[in-house]
Parts: structure tokens; C-alpha cells; sequence
DNA sequence: CTCGGCCTGCTC
DNA sequence: GAGCAGGCCGAG
């Protein structure tokens, strides 16, 4: 479910919330989300410790802690929530519900849940060492100085595959999702199934710039809410009203007037207008 | 590089 | 009941 955005959203929530605040108590319920890290020391390692910030890497999420950092991934359905016991809105459940796998007790009466209904995401403590290790094979962050337009050209020159799958490559552009990489093709007028190989200098320049329009306009509407995206404090994105051809197949381009198609590329349901997209 | 698998829930 | 869903990993 989410991507660089959604995840950014999240962060700025808990980096609101969270820091200085002490964890009295762990609960994992799910120890499957660890992914083979045990759950005696992945809960050691948090109780007693205090927050220090929160960051994001990608579409992971960092809580630091004094020794060592609380990953978190999210996968395709999960979501962070803090302190929600009210019953203001009603199409949420109320927490802790089934899918509620993971819970941390703070102080000052507050409460993190971390929901997660299709169990795809992770949860992993990190030293600073794992860090590094766990890192290193993402890509530079789209939104920072070290996202180049030569790095990016680079990363594609020569290669077979189609666009659309080099864009959800996290060693390339790390932190773009379905929606995002249909929205940037959209944008810079690329066909999703153009190969690699094919993009010279215009279109990877202008490719470039989408990238960084779409992930900075989804940050500042707080994220695509289609379904079930919220953030930590219950709020949906706004995303969605922004969307040319994510989830529009059947309709006209508000471009062009052409009927937005919707088929397989890369393994995704991948959304472009035939006529501005080449 | 592409495919299947990991899971549950929702819509048709 | 089938097919689909915002992600990632490992096998071939």
C-alpha cells in the first residue's frame, strides 16, 4: 500500500509524537513479521528504551532508539496508528482488532499499534552495523541531492526491461510504488513498456522531473488514500483527487479524451493513456 | 529478468 | 469462486 509518500506522511506524523517518549512495554503478537530475528531480543531491545526520532529510508521507516533502530515496512497493507481508542470514525476498526500484530505501551498514556491485515510487511531491530548492510543495495533517495539525472540515465542505459519495472526498482529509484511510477510515466508522456534501452536524453530529463513532481505533490497532499491508507493520527492523504491515470482505466484523459488503458507490465496493473503516452 | 509465493479481504 | 490489491524476495 505504501509508497515513498504514504511512508514520508507516516514519518512526519511520529516524528511529531514520538520522540522522547519511553516504551514501558512490547507486545509482537505475530513474530512471522520478524522475519527469522527472535522475538525475546526484538522486544528486549525495546522495552526501557527511549525514542530518539524517526526517519525514513525509502519506504522503511526508522524509529531510532538509543543502541539501535525499530525497522518498520509496511508492505502492502500496513499501517501505524498512535493512541486510538476513540470511536470518532467510524469505518475504522476499533484497535486492537485481529490484524492489530504488534503493539507498543509509551509513556504519557500513549499507545503505537501497528495493523497490518495481509501480513506482507516487516518489523526488525537494526544496529547500526545491520543498517548499513540492509541499505546498501537501495538506490539515492529521489528527493535528495544525490538523485542525479546522470545517475539516472545511467541506471537505465542498456537495459532490456520495460521502464515501468526499472521505476519500481529500489536500487534505482527506491520509494516509487505502482501508483507513483504510473503517474511520473504519465507525466513525462513515456509509454510504461518502453524499454531501458530506449530513453535518451529529452524523455530521460523530463522522466527525471516527474519522478521528483509526483513524489513531492503526493508528500504535500499526504499520501494517495484509495483505500485504506491513513496516517498515524487517522487522517486520510488527498492524493487521490490528484490522479491522471492511476486507477482511471475506462475513462478519457483529461489531456487528450482518450480512453485510459489498463493492463500487465511488469507483473502490475500498469494504467497510461495511449495517445500522450509513447 | 521474470515468475511465483507470501497473506487476507474486497469486488465482481 | 475467481481475480485483484499501493511490495518484496528468492528461485530459476
Amino acid at each position: 500500500m505504501p509508497e515513498l509518500p504514504e511512508v514520508e506522511t507516516i514519518k512526519r506524523v511520529l516524528q511529531e509524537l514520538l520522540p522522547c517518549k519511553r516504551i514501558i512495554d512490547s507486545e509482537l503478537h505475530k513474530p512471522k513479521l520478524l522475519r527469522g530475528q527472535a522475538p525475546d531480543y526484538f522486544n528486549t531491545c525495546l522495552r526501557g528504551q527511549t525514542i530518539l526520532q524517526v526517519e525514513r529510508r525509502a519506504k522503511y521507516l526508522l524509529i531510532r532508539l538509543k543502541q539501535n533502530s525499530l525497522l518498520i515496512h509496511l508492505g502492502m497493507s500496513g499501517q501505524v496508528f498512535i493512541d486510538y481508542q476513540n470511536k470518532k470514525k467510524k469505518q475504522l476498526p476499533d484497535l486492537p482488532d485481529k490484524h492489530t500484530h504488534f503493539i507498543l505501551y509509551l509513556d504519557k498514556q500513549q499507545v503505537l499499534y501497528y495493523r497490518d491485515p495481509r501480513m506482507f510487511g516487516r518489523l526488525q531491530i537494526l544496529t547500526a552495523e545491520d543498517e548499513l548492510n540492509y541499505f546498501k543495495s537501495l538506490g539515492p533517495e529521489p528527493l535528495s541531492k544525490a538523485f542525479t539525472v546522470d545517475g539516472f540515465a545511467q541506471a537505465l542505459s542498456g537495459k532490456e526491461a520495460s521502464i515501468k519495472s526499472l521505476l519500481l526498482n529500489q536500487k534505482i529509484t527506491p520509494g516509487m510504488g505502482n501508483i507513483y511510477t504510473d503517474e511520473a510515466l504519465f507525466l513525462s508522456g513515456i509509454r510504461p513498456d518502453k524499454k531501458g534501452k530506449m530513453l535518451k536524453h529529452p524523455a530521460i530529463q523530463k522522466l527525471y522531473n516527474a519522478i521528483k513532481t509526483v513524489l513531492k505533490n503526493g508528500i504535500r497532499a499526504k499520501g494517495t488514500s484509495i483505500s485504506d491508507f491513513y496516517d498515524p493520527n487517522k487522517q486520510k492523504g488527498k492524493f487521490q483527487l490528484q490522479l491522471h491515470v492511476y486507477g482511471k482505466q475506462e475513462n478519457p484523459c483529461h489531456r487528450c479524451g482518450t480512453t485510459i488503458r489498463k493492463a500487465v507490465v511488469a507483473q502490475r496493473g500498469t494504467h497510461w493513456c495511449p495517445s500522450c503516452q509513447k
